[in-house]
Order: C-alpha cells, then structure tokens, then sequence
DNA sequence: GCCGTTTTCGGCCCGACTGTTTTCAGTCG
C-alpha cells in the first residue's frame, strides 16, 4: 500500500524534520503515553520513515531504505505504543527483536528514541536533505532520482520551490526532463492539492463497484473485478484497483477506452495494452484508478497480483522461486527464465487464484489475510490451515443484536425491520434503540423504553422463524457509568453499551470508563469501542489488551461495527482480541434497510484479524445465544 | 538493514508504461 500523506495544506505534525517543535523531547514523549493520539509510535513511524527516503536521497542502498520502510510498517501496526512493548528495558529490547522487521540495528534506534527522543542517523539525515524534500517524494511521479537532481541542480528544497521552479522553465533543462514531465508535475501538484489522505472504505467502494459495473456493462462476457486494498477489505484506500480479463484483445481495448474515457477522469496517468491508470474526480474526491488487463487463462494470476498485498506477492514468488519457479501476473512458470509468458511457456497455474496456491503447496489464503502479519513463514503452516478452517464466513452470520428503530433514530418500525430481517435471512434481531442521553438521536427515557420492550415482546410473540429481542444501546457516559439503571438494563434481552461522547479522553480515562461498563454484568457488548470514525475522527485510544482481557474474563462481547464509516474496533485492535480469544460480535448497527448491507464490510474487517466463527456470538445458534443472553458468564473464558 | 530446513554471507519480486532516450532509466503497480 502507498503510504500517501497529505501534503497540502502542510499538516505535518511536530518532529524533528519540522523543527517547529523544540521543547524537551523526553518530557513529550512521556506525555504521549497517556495521549490519546499514540504519538510515540507516529513519531518514531515517520523517523523510520524519513531515514528511508533520506537514504534514497542520498543515494544509499536500496535495500537498506526498503529495511528502514519495513521497520516504519511494523511500528504503524503495533496497537499499543512501543515503549509500553516491555515493563523493563531487557524485555521491550527482546520484545522488539521478535518483531520481523526489526533487527538489531532498529532496535538500537527504537530504544535510542525512547531514551532521548531522537535518534542520532536519524538527526543527521534532517541535517543533510532538507526537510521539504520528504513532502517532494510524495508527488506522484517524482522518485528520489528526480527530486535529487531537482534539490542538486536547481536547489529545490521543497513543494513551493518546485512550484516556482517549473514556472521558470529552468526544469526542462534537466536531464530526463522535458515538456511532458512539467506539465505531468503541473498536474500532480494539482491533484494533490484536491486530494484528501487515502479515503474511508465507505467512500471508495461505491465508487469502485460503479467502475466494474460500468466495465461490465462494457463487454458483458468480459471478467472483471475489484482488486487491491479494497478487495483485501483494508479500512482506507490509496487507489481503486481493477482487472479485466477476455480473450479478445480488441474487447480489451474497449474496456481501456471505456476506462480511460469515463467522465469523470480528469488525468489520464498511462494507457497501455496491460495497464491504464486514470485519476477521477467524483463526489468531491479525487483518487486514481488502475484497470489491469489480460486473458481469461491469466486471469487468477492477474487478480492475485493486483489484489496484493505487495508484501504478499513478494512473499510468494519468493516460494515459487525456492520450487524452481517463478510467479508474475501472468502465471506460475517452470525455470527462473524473465518473461516465461513471452516464450511459449505453458503456466503451471493460472487460470484461478486457487492454482497458485496449490501449486506452491500453500492453503488457499482469502485477499483479507495477504498480508505481511499472515505470513504463512510467520504464523506456521499448520497454524494457518487450523486458522483458515476456523475463518469467519459472511454467510455464518445469523443474528444482528445492534440495529435501531423509529423509536429513536431508525427509520423503520418494527414490524418493517421484522421484515426486513426475514427477507435477509436472520434468524435473530435485536433492537437497540438509543438511551436518554443521546437526545440528538431520540434516547429513549425509561418510560418509553418500557413501552417500546412491551412492544417488541408483543410482535416477537406471534414470530416463529425469527427471534426478535428486545435491547438498548445504552450510552456509557464520560465516567463509565451507564445511561440506564441496573434494574432497566436487567429487564432487556441484550444490552449494547457504547460511547457516544467525551471521544478525546486520555488512554488512561478511556480504559478505565470502557472497563466500567464490560463488567457491568447487564452489558453483552462494548459497542463501538473507540467511537472512531474512519478518516475523520481517532476517538477514544484505549488500552486493547486491557479491554479484551477483561472481556475475557466477564464474557462480554466486544463489538466490530460493521458500518464502513465506523469498522470499530478495527482489524489491528481485532488482533489483539482473537489473540486472546474473547468474544466478538459483528453488528450493522442499521439505521435502514440498506444498511444492513454493511455487514459484508464488517465480516472483511473481521477476517483481516482471522477471527474464528465460533468466537463471534452472531454465528450462534439461537438457543447459545440465549443461554449467553442470559448470563453472559458462560461466555467468559476458562468456564 | 535484515534474514536463514537449501545460507550467519550474499542475496533481497517482477513487470508495465512513459518520456526522453539513440538503447533505457525512472517510477510505479
Ligand atoms: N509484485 C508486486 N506487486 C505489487 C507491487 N506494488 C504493488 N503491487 C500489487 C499489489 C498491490 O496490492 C496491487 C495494487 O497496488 P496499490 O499500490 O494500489 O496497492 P494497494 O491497493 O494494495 O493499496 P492502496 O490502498 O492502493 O494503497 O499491486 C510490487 O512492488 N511488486
Ligand atoms: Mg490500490
Ligand atoms: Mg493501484
Ligand atoms: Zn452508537
């Protein structure tokens, strides 16, 4: 995945490489233990990161700046700041080794950082390149070779010198520099300056869909399907990724035409036979568009390779050439000859993702899980296959225990969500309509929320293909306390608490306010733990392992909101819980009726993390869930 | 810089497209 950062406005936060921030760096890091944005493990990602590029600047080994990337990778997905790894220096020390990335050398770095605060190569790099040089490398089409020869020969230091650079016309004279690539810089820097950061799932998926639809409709024998990030189901997409395959070379060039030619392309980045890559501009947003093109009898060769993960691609032509092999997007060869596919080699495989993996003697890994932590090399081969058996599956999925009615801020009364739930297949709903506090969502006051049980004990009488249970989603206020007495949350079937305001506590605040309501013994499910909203707001930044230990323990459900805006928790906290083997439930917390559709997103999330069916209380039987309903102690682990 | 049931040294994935190039470097996926 790209690491695209935002670049304009400048919003770097505080670093070294800003040098807008120069208080005691020791003492801010101490701060950031207890800082709900995890700003230790941020800084350090971006020294990691900055060493890097400074390498690429500079002109070192390529594979040394891959390293210190990979290093920035493995701290971007650590769900707990670094220097709470270890209660002591020994530990933190061999906890970091353990992490394969991380070597010697980073560790060294890492603990340097944690010390003082700053790292002395890292230090040196910001004394040698010149800070806006890093932003440089973020415009589309500007390598470190270019930006190099721009900060050498021109003395561009930064996106502004550029700007002025290209309008003096001093650019052109650069080596491998002319017209076109002006102009493609003109542009680049205009995209960038309508582009947001990678955008929320919830955003880039409708408008993928549209895209394939759209090729579909093209040439309607054509195969054609979403692949990269949005297809592995990750949270935030760089880019939208598509691949095409027929067997006539003339329908391939009117699906490339169709593509490049959409209205709603504003750059047309490349267009050739295999490949086009487009940027779009559609609802506001401004992304790019890649559309992969070949033959039906390449076609899982294709879609693998453009489904990634890079790292997992990488990994697996690295097994193929352990087999003498060599893997590519056009299929798994004999021999280590380039180009096999030019050469009249047959494949081995190809036709279909599931060859490939067959022919390397691995399971067959769904997209979620091609990612560098399920390295099969990592997890083991038999722990992986134990692990892909287990593997949640969408249409295990019977119950919904998070869903809202017109009694708050639903949009269908019952007897239409009955409906609904039927039509879709349910075997269980549970209506969870707001508690009192929430007044801009129409919280109920207990008065009401008597009336409205009364009411859907009624209906969920004269049902008998569908358990309709009668909840609240009850607010969990700033000091832990719930919105609802005990003796109102005991008279419910399912009780979901969630926090809805007070989203900027400390850690420390965050976790003891979340523990409060996990043991409170009316409370099934944490409901949207962090309150986050993808791309738009961090919410709480509690302590994960905390909460899933105690949910471990009390047999309450953590909740993995399904609503693509929300996938709270998310895949990396996820982790943390399957580790510990609590209890999940995956809920589409509906407002209508096409939001119950959010619960494909929801079950992605949750097989990014490899969580087992049977730890996800939606999954149930209906009569396991009642048991669990009615003293969630059954579910506590170690009973 | 990292890593190892083929290695503790010597590798590190493989290919498309563009622009500027007389034969390919750079960037990207
Ligand atoms: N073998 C190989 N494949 C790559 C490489 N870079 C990208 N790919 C493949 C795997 C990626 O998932 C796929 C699409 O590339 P993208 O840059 O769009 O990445 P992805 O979609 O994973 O993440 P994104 O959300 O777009 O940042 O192409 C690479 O260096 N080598
Ligand atoms: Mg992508
Ligand atoms: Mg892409
Ligand atoms: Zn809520």
């Amino acid at each position: 995945m790209s690491a695209r950062r935002r670049v304009f406005p400048s919003s770097r936060p505080c670093t070294a490489a800003t040098g807008c921030c120069t208080t005691d760096r020791a003492s801010a890091l101490a701060a950031a233990r207890n800082d709900v944005s995890n700003d230790v493990n941020k800084a350090l990602q971006r020294a990691f990161e900055e060493l890097a590029d400074g390498l690429d600047l500079l002109g070192e080994s390529s594979f040394r700046s891959a390293s210190h990337r990979r290093v920035a990778r493995a701290i971007g997905d650590l769900t707990a700041p670094i220097d709470q790894l270890g209660d002591d220096p020994a530990q933190l020390r061999a906890r970091l080794e353990a992490i394969p990335g991380i070597g010697e050398g980073a560790t060294r770095r890492i603990l340097e950082f944690v010390e003082h605060g700053e790292i002395a190569d890292h230090v040196e790099i910001l004394e040698r390149v010149p800070g806006g040089l890093f932003q440089l490398l973020q415009v589309p089409g500007l390598g470190p070779k270019a930006v190099r020869t721009l900060w050498q020969e021109l003395g561009v230091q930064g996106v502004d010198d550029l700007r002025r650079e290209l309008d003096s016309g001093r650019v052109e004279s650069l080596p491998r520099m002319g017209r076109k690539t002006v102009q493609n810089l003109r542009s680049a820097l205009e995209f960038l300056t309508r582009t947001r950061d990678r955008l929320p799932v919830a955003l880039a998926m409708p408008l993928a869909l549209d895209l394939r639809d759209g090729l579909r409709s093209v040439e309607p024998e054509a195969r054609v399907e979403i692949a990269g990030s949005l297809r592995r189901g990750v949270e935030t997409i760089g880019d939208l990724d598509l691949v095409a395959a027929h067997h006539d070379p003339a329908a391939r060039r009117r699906l490339a035409e169709a593509f490049v030619n959409d209205g709603r392309v504003t750059d047309v980045l490349a267009s050739g036979e295999r490949k086009c890559s487009v940027r779009l501009s559609a609802g506001g947003h401004a992304i790019q568009a890649d559309l992969r093109l070949g033959e039906p009898a390449a076609f899982g060769a294709a879609l693998h390779y453009f489904t990634g993960s890079k790292e997992h691609n990488v990994l697996m032509r690295q097994i193929a050439i352990g087999f003498g092999r060599r893997l590519n997007e056009y299929g798994l060869f004999e021999g280590d000859e380039p180009r096999p596919q030019d050469h009249g080699g047959t494949p081995l495989a190809g036709a279909e993702e599931a060859e490939l993996y067959d022919a390397l003697g691995l399971p067959f890994i769904p997209a979620e899980l091609r990612e560098e932590a399920f390295d099969p090399a990592r997890v083991g081969l038999e722990a992986l296959r134990d692990l892909l058996a287990r593997l949640i599956d969408e249409d295990q999925i019977v119950a919904d225990l998070h869903t809202h009615s017109t009694a708050s801020d639903g949009r269908h009364s019952l007897e239409e969500l009955v409906a609904i739930a039927r039509r879709r297949g349910l075997a269980v709903l549970a209506v969870t309509d707001h508690s009192r506090s929430s007044v801009l969502a129409g919280g109920l006051e207990i008065d009401a929320l008597r009336e409205h049980v009364a009411a859907i004990r009624e209906l969920a009488a004269g049902l008998d293909d569908l358990v309709l249970l009668a909840g609240a989603e009850v607010d969990i206020l700033p000091d832990g306390s719930l919105d609802y007495p005990d003796e109102v949350l005991a008279e419910l079937d399912v009780v979901v608490a969630s926090p809805h305001v007070s989203l900027s506590q400390d850690r420390a605040t965050a976790t003891r306010r979340l523990l409060a309501a996990i043991r409170n013994p009316h409370v099934h499910i944490l409901g949207h733990p962090t309150g986050r909203i993808v791309g738009r707001r961090r919410g709480l930044q509690p302590d994960i392992d905390a909460l899933c230990a105690a949910a471990s323990e009390h047999g309450t459900a953590l909740e993995l909101n399904a609503n693509p805006r929300r996938l709270d928790l998310d895949d990396a906290a996820l982790r943390r819980a399957v580790e510990v083997g609590c209890l999940v439930a995956i809920d589409t917390d509906a407002h209508s009726d096409a939001q119950f559709g959010y619960l494909s997103y929801g079950v992605r999330t949750a097989r990014r993390a490899g969580l087992p069916a049977d730890s996800c209380v939606n999954t149930w039987e209906p009569e396991r869930l009642r048991d669990w309903l009615a003293d969630k102690s059954v579910g506590a682990r170690g009973r």
